[in-house]
DNA sequence: TAGTGGTCTAGACCACAAA
DNA sequence: TTGTGGTCTAGACCACTAT
């Protein structure tokens, strides 16, 4: 039965047990000697390593050794919290270290339409990383138009939250969100940042902050490791209030009526 | 400068230069053919292609090689809609394969409890896949009560929109929806009726539906391929309703004040 | 300096798709 | 039957961490 498996999975899975009942950060063997125990080459045990080290079970650094991660944590995205309060309201602790601040930079297409800025216009741009016991787990690059950009001291933000101290500079609460939220590949800049090699998966959060008057005050992305955080979007609905499910129409678009399995696209 | 790089990434990049100038469904050279033409190993050439498959860009088949995959689809979930509307809404033909139901199977702990059934009733399980140009995108799991598991057809399911044919069993509108949504690695089942590798992560939306009265009639898991879909999440919310990001109270958790830079964890 | 994981090689066998 | 991608091996060199 379980001999039709790969090596590299059945190991995987021998391997995740062991894992589990290991406290984290416990030291496993090195892969030269789970080569030789379970009497595989190094290439299988790294596939199978590989395998929980994209789950998140597992850490590898180059010249240390393999460990066994810290759970991971999850991020509630509703309803909305911004990063310190969902952590603080959990009672996670976590740090926050400011990569580089460029307070006259030039904005991208994006960012500029986002904070409704002229052509010329330069922003605030902030990009920091947050971490949970020594590990990083997310990636902001925020950008803050002229006039705040001026007036903010990005060290504050390693000590205070975020909207609090974009509130003081503003001196009105933001009032309104903007918010978007999709799984993509990391770019070479985010990758670096994340710690990740190019062109792993990460979810990021696209998002714009207003005021009540709708002025923009804030602009950014927000990158988190899906081997270090799980996520959570809930939300209870009414279908009655905008038409989600209730209701049939004219059906779905209509499907040729081929009801054989198809070819199998994988074995 | 891209001397630092590894081969392999170096590699994915070309390729994906090349993948992206080449129309859906295209047939790419054979990793032998590239291996001799960019002089890599043919291991280096599939460490690359594993990159792009990972990100949804090529698609690969024993015996058949490597092609370019189709544009990945994308899956709103908010407004909250259900997957037939979505992509009717968006003009994408898909298609519907019932796997399995069983009218009469025995729930888990966490079905039972969303259906509010007691100790020994069962439940109607059906197992089912979404294709959208010939390609799984997300497989569903879902649960019914055995009121409604009894009149259910499950073939009408491949034709009509789930939320409609549940409607007229029930004799009444879904009037609520819990709704959930993680980044999990894929169990046996799921993977393989996915077709994707056993602990693959992959989106899993976890759901219950209501009538108005509050009585469960559905309850289930939906898993979508992260190659194939990207997802959307839009929000636009009034922090002043649920205190999400005004307010300021007594700040995040302080931490110890390390502003040190911490040792690397990766290259 | 010793030992780790990260990368890379050449070669091999297999299951599967297509002709 | 041919040729593909999937798996696996033994061996090598390197960059990095820890001592």
């Amino acid at each position: 039965m379980s001999e039709r498996f790969p090596l590299y999975l059945v190991l995987a899975a021998k391997l995740e047990r062991l894992v589990v009942t290991l406290a984290p950060n416990s030291l496993l063997p090195t892969e030269q000697q789970m080569a030789k125990r379970y009497g595989v080459s190094r290439v299988t045990v790294r596939s199978a390593l590989d395998l929980l080290e994209r789950n998140g079970l597992v850490t590898r650094l180059r010249g240390r050794g393999t460990t066994v991660s810290p759970r991971k944590i999850t991020r509630h995205f509703s309803p909305l919290h911004s990063f310190e309060k969902d952590l603080a309201s959990q009672g996670v602790a976590f740090e926050t270290q400011i990569m580089s601040y460029d307070p006259v930079a030039a904005p991208s297409d994006s960012i500029r339409e986002r904070l409704c800025l002229a052509e010329r216009e330069t922003v605030g741009c902030l990009s920091l990383v947050r971490l949970v016991e020594d590990r990083i787990v997310c990636h902001d690059l925020r950008h803050y138009p002229p006039k705040i950009a001026r007036q903010l001291d990005p060290t504050l933000i390693e000590r205070r939250d975020a909207s609090d101290i974009l509130e003081s500079l503003a001196g009105a609460p933001v009032a309104d969100v903007d918010w978007e939220s999709e799984i993509v590949s990391a770019s070479g800049d985010v990758a670096m940042a994340l710690q990740i090699a190019p062109r792993t998966l990460v979810l990021a959060n696209t998002y714009t902050w207003r005021l009540e008057n709708g002025t923009p005050v804030e602009a950014g992305t927000i990158s988190y490791r899906n081997d270090r955080c799980k996520f959570r979007y809930e939300l209870r609905f009414n279908p009655d209030l905008d038409g989600g499910l209730a209701d049939s129409g004219s059906g779905p678009t209509r499907m040729p009526g081929k009801r054989t399995v198809k070819r199998r696209e994988r074995s």
